[in-house]
DNA sequence: TATTGTTATACTCTATAACTATA
DNA sequence: TATAGTTATAGAGTATAACAATA
């Protein structure tokens, strides 16, 4: 369409607007969005992101050491504590000590805990079905093709993590 | 492919990998990481990425008063005090008084943050490039009008706004 | 009385370092 | 000495409320 030689053909100056409406911009505006209708539909159900998921790598693995799940979550062993603490006051969460490494502590969804994480998981879905409602199938199959494309294509790094916390706004 | 009835089609108990692995925590986690390189990309001109929304925002209207400049980001007017202060101290932005109304602040780029602006922009555009750098240019399209179609879908709310922000992790 | 901008304060989430106990 | 977990502390980023100046 330009038919002979514009200076180069590097990304010319953009406006912010035009960075606005660049993908990557629009990519992390969408993952706000979703990262805020999926806290909501967590804290319905009492629950932040970070605890759905910590419950949520306990009913996959039926349990597992604190160490062994600070590892998972790629977080410092402090946090845990953070996050622990309040599920195990409600009585979501068993803490156990490992007879034969006294040091270890081996955490488990309590009945209590799977009936929560299984509310938390409907409404998690219910929100990604709310999120998605106005793609059709054919839509969606689509992006969760490009999503994937973009995943693997990013460092390795990005691949196995659930990152996705920050503060409300 | 079920050809009677299953219980009812409600959606099945999920585990946790199964949400991880579906499109609203996939597009969380990378727009996450999409927030990320941009404001590596910012920091690398000494911007965080309000900051840079700021002088490209100033950038594109020629100057704003101060009221305006908060009104258009959705932010309180203190957080324009915290975001501006830093920008004046270095040079970037000039505040003065409106003669006509003397309590408004009028706030525009300084010659040196106009270049400032145009460094930062084009470590967005590489930044955004890299981002999507496994991508052919059918699939950019693609995903373009797929977040577009989404954009739209959402609540208008979601649809100005440039809320990418957040603690790093 | 309403509006513009500022200061002071508090809250949330996360990160770091020091400590206890087990090995 | 090294590891598992805890406690205490500090930091970044944002939000809220009280305030001063101007209209």
């Amino acid at each position: 369409m330009s038919p002979r030689s514009d200076p180069p053909p590097r990304a010319a100056a953009r406006t912010f607007e035009e960075h606005a409406d660049g993908p990557a911009l629009q990519l992390a505006i969408l993952g706000q969005v979703a990262t805020n209708r999926l806290r909501a539909a967590h804290a319905a159900h009492g629950l932040t992101s970070r605890q759905f998921q910590v419950l949520g790598l306990l009913h996959d693995h039926g349990g597992l050491a604190q160490s062994d799940l600070a590892r998972i979550m790629d977080t410092a062993p402090s946090m845990l504590v953070t996050l622990l603490n309040p599920l195990e006051a409600e009585g979501l969460v068993e803490r156990r000590r490992d007879p034969a490494d006294r040091r270890r502590h081996f955490v488990a969804l309590t009945k209590a805990g799977e009936m929560r994480f299984m509310s938390a998981s409907q409404a998690h879905a219910a929100a990604e079905e709310e999120l998605f409602a106005s793609l059709d199938d054919r839509q969606r199959e689509q992006l969760r093709e490009l999503l994937r494309a973009l995943r693997d294509g990013l460092a390795p790094k990005a691949q196995g993590a659930c990152r996705t916390e920050g503060p409300a706004r």
